[in-house]
DNA sequence: TGATAATGACTGATCAGACAGACAATATAA
DNA sequence: TTATATTGTCTGTCTGATCAGTCATTATCA
């Protein structure tokens, strides 16, 4: 039997990829990345057959723990209004606690490196903050507009305040709980 | 006097950029923009010393447009509510009207090759709907948030607006409405 | 004719990915 | 146990393709 393939290395070669993404760009040669992880420039395509690959596993491994952080201990049975803030709250928390791994899922998901099924399965691990969404709208001035505008505003919102947040740390509390109060006063 | 520079073929460049950026992104080779104006590609170069430099010029060009378009009759005596809505028609119906200059807008926005001095002069071309804002939240609830926020958050609101029309031009209208009234209940 | 604009073949640099062999880990045979 | 064969991973040098920008030459004006 030959040495078994190490998830480490996939790990670092993709936490390498991120770290060179934010300096670089996603035109970051392939050797720097590789180099960063300390690996050799070919054995990164052992692990991933090409850049595009490498990229598209990179964007739904980020969108998968954002979605993960954002979702953690959600209060099944409190108050709409409380789970909402609960998730959001996590939401920016991570968002400022990663501003690397969100700037490197920022340039990924602009580039049209990233194929529609991979961002259709990266929309997917959001699905339960999109639920909470419909029942938030129901009842308000926005229960007749199309879901899919209503989510796209709500993320613009969050994204908006996660730069905000980002680039004045400071007052990251204070920005965010501006940010929940215009997203719950826009829903109802 | 020598054969005067022109300002056409400058503009077919521009133009050309544009489609081409749109299709091909800003990896796209010089040659193919110089190709689609109709020139050399030598002669790019002296047009535009580098990619560089025609992309930022590209950029603060079509920003530019947008504000002028934004700001088109605004009427200057009529309520807040009333000014606000044109401005935001009037933004909605460029990004519209003109898909293909909002998407490499986008595009240059994103990249680091545009220099924060150009950053700086585009957004100076929409400071009147910053202050139009600025009216607008001073007696509502955001009345203590931070102008930059605001600010932020308006703007990705008329963003996700302005793709969802875009992506359903048959309920354009609508949708803008939609967004318009989120925007405004977000403020008041 | 003198001055500048325009041209397009060319160059030097860059980089994704290929490839041929090295190497670690086991399996097998005596 | 020791020696050898077999396996698939890992390596890093190399190559073919690509492209921004140059430059010697030509075209176009006053």
């Amino acid at each position: 039997m030959p040495r078994p393939r190490s998830d480490e290395k996939r790990s670092a070669i993709l936490e390498a990829a991120t770290r060179i993404i934010v300096l670089q760009g996603l035109r970051a040669p392939t050797a720097g990345i590789a180099k960063e992880a300390g690996v050799a420039n070919g054995s990164l395509f052992t692990y991933f057959a090409t850049k595009t690959e490498l990229f598209n596993h990179l964007y739904l491994e980020l969108k998968a723990e954002m979605a993960s952080a954002t979702l953690k201990h959600l209060p099944a049975s409190a108050e709409l209004h409380e789970q909402f803030f609960h998730v959001w709250r996590n939401w920016m928390n991570w968002a400022v606690s990663n501003p690397q791994k969100r700037r490197a899922l920022a340039q990924l998901g602009v580039s049209d490196e990233i194929t529609s099924e991979t961002r259709a399965a990266g929309h997917k691990t959001m699905a339960p903050v999109a639920e909470l969404l419909e029942r938030g709208r129901a009842s308000g001035p926005m229960r007749k507009a199309p879901m899919g505008l209503v989510l796209a505003l709500m993320n613009s919102l969050a994204e908006a305040t996660m730069d905000f947040m980002t680039q004045d740390p400071a007052n990251a509390k204070k920005h965010s709980k501006v940010g929940f109060d215009a997203l719950w006063r826009m829903l109802s």
